[in-house]
RNA sequence: GGGCCUGUAGCUUAGUCAGGUAGAGCGCCGGGCUUUUAACCCGGUGGCCGUGGGUUCGAAUCCCAUCAGGCCCGCCA
């Protein structure tokens, strides 16, 4: 069974309805590992949907998480918010400079970020963490966890290992600068808290509104219990044994709360082209990446994998490979009933199904429409031979792929494809690189009925009229009236033109081509 | 120091929880396709399941040890 079916059944077998969550700080920096996180959630509640339950996804966005430090694209004198929480700052502007029009900093972050995860077709209710504090939600937890600070602290102690400073209160007030560092409590009488900040201004914070926040151990650990999480699942810097996990769970019961089902996953990381992608300088962000791969291959790479299991995403030629096996499986889905089928392959069947279902971007929808009928290798050709879009799709639509306009999904993996092949990260042995003269190792993989063919080709082809069927049709009689092979007519053009010997569809190959060059090409056997 | 994940064919991996003759895809090789959408079809090659012990009639699977890679224990998923 896939994972996110199996956590959807334990997550049945606990009973109620189901909320799943994810949480992430908008500090600025959105990697893949963020996609993992939400697709890992997206999946387990499109699961209990599938399942007949009742299912919420929510996505919490720790805006009130401070300004940890100076990223690179901030200027320096976003020194004076280190320690601010990350809804109370402004936005950098495209210098990096504070841009009082620009919102604040957890929203400026979190729109492209919204709008990349629609593009994969996950849409949670976006739950605002400050926003949560100011209503009030979190002062009962609050109150909850300071009357029993010392047990908390114990809990934390044993679980996690680590020490507890002597003046550590589970209560993390703002400061008279409105910073959350250096602020030391001095008392509590519900529902106050008294401090000294590090400018020794003394004051009191009010735990029914957004005068300050849970520490993250706590924090977690209560959100659970005010939104009635049944499953969140978390990296495994949260799951390692003493993670915030472990502390989160006996806290949250401390609380008064059922604790989620706990699950965790391992890293996704980027894997670049072919060399290090330190060392060129290249890396790639997961907006980037959402623009060179189509959303549904994305989510099959997370769908696929084991939760527990480390993913190398690479946008280099496995790419290729991804893309086919995925076609493969939409073109042939696995069949067969139990009768015929050992336990094993029943296992693989339903595992794979599951993935290819969990990985369309709107739920519920044929996996054949998000391949829009053109494989993703032949659009890759295509992107690379065809300049412009609508000479695409006329093409796509002679070899009968296209009847009518492109669908939605066709011009997006259009787009992206043409990202893909013009940036970086596109496979150089992928690329069609038209000769400047015959090569050498072309000239010695050339035999004298090759030649003789192309010879008699380039006669053809001198005064033939410059369209693919055309040059098609000129090719096919060439064939005929040499009397060679047909395998080994197109073996000869592709040394000649590409230096290899195979490649793309070879009449639409020399219809995008310069004509004089061709010709120099092939009669220069 | 403590802990987690992973190690199965050239590559990606299923199978490990409930022990019973190692499955798949890709690649590769051969053949086919009256003739190229890097296609398609058929056949084949290929694995002392990281290593060493143990338990067992029987271990990829359980136990112990060990090696290798990745990672966490600083609020970075």
């Amino acid at each position: 069974m896939h994972w996110a079916d199996h956590t959807a059944q334990t997550l049945r077998d606990r009973g109620g309805s189901q909320v799943i969550a994810s949480g992430i700080t908008p500090s600025g920096e959105f990697h893949v590992g963020h996609l993992r996180e939400i697709l890992t959630a997206e999946m387990i509640h499109r699961a209990c949907l599938d399942a007949g339950m009742d299912s919420r996804y929510i996505f919490i966005v720790d805006s009130m998480d401070p300004l940890r430090r100076i990223y690179d694209f901030l200027a320096p004198s976003y020194e004076q918010y280190i320690g601010h929480p990350l809804a109370y700052i402004p936005a950098p502007g495209p210098d990096g400079e504070p841009d009082p029009d620009g919102g604040s900093y957890a929203e400026h972050f979190l729109g492209p970020f919204l709008e990349a995860l629609r593009e994969i077709g996950v849409e949670p209710e976006v739950v605002m963490n400050h926003e949560t504090y100011e209503s009030g939600a979190f002062a009962d937890k609050t109150h909850s966890a300071i009357e029993q600070r010392d047990e908390v602290r114990q809990v934390i102690e044993e679980v996690s290992g680590r020490e507890v400073p002597e003046d550590w209160f589970p209560y993390n007030p703002l400061g008279s600068d409105g910073s959350l560092d250096g602020v030391r409590v001095t008392g509590y009488e519900h529902p106050h808290v008294h401090w000294v900040d590090s400018h020794g201004v003394e004051g009191t914070s009010d735990i029914r509104t957004g005068q300050g926040k849970l520490p993250w151990r706590i924090d977690w650990a209560a959100r659970w219990g005010i939104h009635g999480i049944t499953c969140e699942p978390a990296g495994k810097d949260h799951g390692a044994a003493g993670g915030s996990y472990d502390t989160g769970i006996p806290i949250c019961e401390m609380l008064g709360s059922q604790p989620p089902h706990k699950m965790v996953y391992e890293w996704i990381q980027l894997k670049g082209m072919g060399p290090m992608s330190s060392s060129t300088g290249v890396t790639v962000g997961p907006m980037d990446a959402l623009g060179l791969v189509p959303p549904e291959i994305m989510r099959y790479v997370i769908a696929r994998g084991k939760v527990g299991r480390h993913i190398d995403f690479d946008t280099g030629p496995a790419l290729f490979q991804t893309a086919d096996e995925y076609e493969r499986l939409v073109a042939e889905p696995p069949r067969g009933s139990d009768d015929d089928l050992s336990r094993r392959q029943q296992v693989a069947r339903d595992t794979q199904l599951a993935a290819l279902r969990l990985s369309q971007v709107e739920r519920g929808s044929d996996p054949a429409d998000s391949i829009a009928g053109v494989s993703f290798r032949h659009l890759a050709m295509l992107a690379q031979i065809k300049s412009n879009d609508d000479d695409v799709w006329d093409s796509l639509r002679r070899s009968s792929h296209l009847d009518g306009e492109p669908s939605d999904a066709l011009t997006g993996r259009m787009r992206r494809m043409r990202n893909w092949v013009d940036g970086a990260h596109f496979p150089d042995a992928a690329k069609i690189v038209v000769q400047s003269s015959v090569g050498e190792e072309a000239h010695a993989n050339l035999t004298e009925a090759h030649k003789e063919f192309l010879s008699a080709l380039s006669k053809a082809l001198a005064d033939c009229e410059w369209t693919d069927a055309v040059i098609a049709d000129c090719i096919r009689a060439t064939i005929a009236e040499v009397g060679i092979g047909g395998r080994d007519a197109y073996v000869a053009l592709y040394w000649a033109i590409l230096g290899k010997h195979h490649g793309p569809k070879a009449s639409s190959l020399m219809a995008e081509m310069e004509g004089e060059h061709l010709l120099s090409l092939i009669s220069e056997t």
